[in-house]
DNA sequence: ACCTGAACACCGTTCAAGT
DNA sequence: ACCTGAACACCGTTCAAGT
């Protein structure tokens, strides 16, 4: 129905994306983004059907940022390579880590993402998977990273949690305490990598 | 704030949840679970700070089901143990996907998914891993079931998705193309312990 | 003292009234 | 034909008016 007038779609989104990352996802408003763009709020159903789109042009404004360029050889073995592209999704999603929730209501299939995935599985299959190990493995790396960025973010058991869970009751949550004691000096980087090396192990069989 | 009269929390979360899977998420509003409970709208604000409160309830509901009593030793092996702890996370938050993004805006320090932890971590331990790959695997594997269940529920690479990739274009995603005709036959069961399995790998050594 | 309905300040979206 | 501001039907929450 937009019969698009002097915005891009990317313009519209880095409106949005700037007016949340000022006030937060639920500053997110029609009227805001238009305030944001100069236009009249009705001005921007020229270009969006409704709000769901404009957040849907959010998403892959973020996720389309993801950098897909193949790691060169000299980035070192498969593993090496594979966590490099891992962590640049990971640094992609973390950048706008409030847009993490409209991720979840928008079935984005993003360009960026498709072509981050298709190096990924160039290099998986270098590494010499098979054709559904490949698969399993891109889905797995790719479910990983999404729930780690959005625990470290904003779950329960990482970064501010772990306080809250050294103080459960020691008797009836033995292992948790201890955990978390253990976790004291546990950044999250090296939580995100240790788990990734989980992973990444289990793909080199 | 609240000086409680004849509802409990419980009770409180169980309206809001009805709402949800009744009409979405996007129809929940203070004034459908009033409705729902038969009570005025501002009397929820006796039980309840503000409607984030009410949202923080419904996720300690829906997470704080998940069992965590301990998988009995003929259960088999440690794998097969973690393996059915993970899939009772899975499954918990995979009743009510709708709920999902509400996780994403609430620090939940559910009790449940700490004494689910608490199994977990004991499993772990008897597997023989050391203190910091303990916690290091627990959130591994919390961080893949829920972005595992992310995927399956709103994601692009998995279910429905499958279809819209494999029509990009052959020349420029060779590798996507491929593992989408080679996704036809994976059942996201099979996807989801899959990947399970390339983590429990990595713990195994 | 307690409860609650009207009211307020928002929101997304419709639509008629302007050019 | 195009654009847009008023209006509508919501929303969460405040608060004064009722008991």
């Amino acid at each position: 129905m937009p019969r698009p007038r002097s915005l891009t779609p990317d313009q519209l989104a880095a409106a949005a994306l700037a007016v949340i990352d000022r006030a937060g996802l639920p500053g997110l408003s029609m009227r805001a983004v238009a305030v944001e763009l100069g236009i009249s709020t009705m001005a921007l159903y020229r270009y969006v059907e409704d709000r769901g789109e404009l957040e849907a042009l959010v998403v892959e404004l973020v996720l389309g940022a993801v950098d897909s360029t193949p790691p060169p050889l000299t980035a070192g073995p498969w593993r090496a390579r594979v966590t490099l592209l891992v962590d640049r999704m990971r640094d992609t999603v973390g950048a706008h880590p409030a847009v993490l929730p409209l991720t979840m209501s928008h079935r984005h299939r993003s360009l960026g993402v498709m072509r981050w995935g298709e190096t990924v599985l160039g290099v998986l299959h270098e590494a010499g998977l098979g054709p559904e190990e490949r698969i399993i493995a891109l889905r797995a790396l790719l479910a990983y990273a999404i729930g780690a960025v959005q625990q470290e973010h904003l779950g329960a058991l990482s970064g501010a949690g772990t306080a809250a869970i050294a103080e459960l009751p020691a008797e009836e949550f033995p292992h948790m305490t201890e955990a978390a004691l253990g976790a004291r000096s546990l950044t999250p980087d090296r939580e995100f990598h240790g788990g990734l090396a989980l992973l990444l192990d289990g793909m080199g069989r």
